[in-house]
DNA sequence: TAAATACAGATTTTCGCAAATTCTGTTTTT
DNA sequence: AAAAACAGAATTTGCGAAAATCTGTATTTA
């Protein structure tokens, strides 16, 4: 039960767990495809035990699904659903956030700001690259945008609208993902000018300004998810929320 | 490995789940106590792996803690963490019982309508009793309680204004059971007269007034049971929210 | 031919032990 | 006397085999 060298840093359902998140976020497990635990095991040379415990704690995540006595498969992905996800994201975080704004103290402000450029020096650097960025540096990418995004309601003290938060996070990171790869020099959007405002609006303690930013930020993000995933479709407007508008 | 009697209804991790979630909503393992395996497994009859299964649905849920190579505890209690789900709540189910109001069709009022005088019924008959009811009456009570609530915001549309709704759900309940069995005559308030209120409101579409009701509704209880937690303590107010009133 | 039944292969679920880790109380050293 | 080191106990974690279950195919029956 050792591992190659002395000590192990985390336990085997920890390693489980990221992995298995990585390959569904990313893309590398597609979606629907079912996961055996046969498969699995051999995969990534982990036991039963680690991988089940994994699998129960994506299926809190909303990343497996699961039927009792017929195992575990990638969750669909579905444009309706990351609509739920996304207005409910900015359901959750507009109160967050007022309350962050009321609450928030140097430490908050602070916090913003690096988070930000950590953020912003990141993406600037990889949407100068010519060359496809390789996944790693998306992932890189992604956690400072979590954190940016994090930081501007960090302070809002209700343990509950952190937690949907950070699960809202999770899910709509699935549909991001491959698009963040894709054609980001190309974009129309400036979205690092998007989150200045925002941080700005919140340092400003601004409560309605900044929500509304997010609230359009948050839209913008679902429409070029919608665009990405249903090009000529019609449909997916049905998803749409009723007033897009601020 | 076979159940007594042929064929087994459920996984046992089902079973398990089932088990302590009972266990430690009514109050039978105390909140902050640890839960060892081994005598869970001989307190329940069941393997490691089941009851490890469960312990960390329930734990997704919130109902246990758990460290890395620590084990499992019974989650703890707190004032403070009660009012931040009862708000939560609220800002939560405010959004989805608008929603409902605006998308719901016969079939929803007639869900509200029966749901609630299943539960007006049960409500009467306990109330009417002498003696204490038993737990099991009072967990017949709490499920009839959820369905009506449930009923209200279920048309929607979002599954997650539904599931978060249903989280804050379980955790309230924690606080709630105790209380439900204590002097439930001696109550200044007329819950029923309450949920009466908020379904006929739901279902003359008075959005802003269902929320309203609804809100004083969830508040009240929180009241409520604040004087059950710390009857003489005045630490509790400073857990209330700022805007008691409607 | 269609429906019902039985069978076989594949998959999931469960079990209990063994290994690894952490905790606790005692002894030794400074 | 305080700090550090150590050993034994208690507990969690991981594994692979065994049991239970499901799914699809072949066989039987009407």
């Amino acid at each position: 039960m050792s591992e190659r060298k002395g000590v192990r840093e985390t336990t085997l359902t920890e390693e489980a767990y990221q992995k298995l998140r990585w390959d569904i976020v990313s893309g590398t497990l597609e979606a629907g495809s079912p996961l055996r635990l046969d498969n699995l095991k051999q995969r990534y040379g982990l036991g039963y035990s680690p991988l089940r415990e994994a699998l129960n704690r994506l299926h809190s995540e909303r990343l497996v699904t699961t039927v009792a006595l017929r195992g575990f498969t990638v969750a669909p992905l579905s444009l309706s659903e990351m609509w739920d996800a996304v207005e409910t994201r900015i359901h959750i975080e507009a109160e967050a956030l007022r309350r962050a704004i009321e609450y928030g103290d140097d430490e908050w402000e602070t916090e913003i700001i690096s988070t930000f450029h950590a953020l912003a020096i990141k993406a600037k650097r990889l949407q100068d690259l010519t060359e496809q960025p390789p996944k790693e540096e998306i992932k890189a990418l992604e956690e400072r945008h979590h954190r940016f995004h994090h930081a501007l309601i960090s302070a809002c003290r209700s343990n509950w609208l952190l937690d949907f938060s950070q699960k809202l996070y999770v899910e709509t990171e699935r549909y991001r993902f491959p698009v963040l790869g894709g054609s980001m020099a190309a974009s129309s959007r400036d979205v690092s000018r998007e989150h200045q405002d925002i941080m700005e609006a919140a340092i400003a303690r601004d409560a309605d300004r900044t929500v509304a930013l997010l609230t359009a930020h948050y839209r913008r993000t679902g429409e070029t998810l919608s665009a990405r995933y249903a090009p000529e479709s019609e449909a997916n407007v049905a998803h749409r929320p009723k007033a897009p508008a601020l």
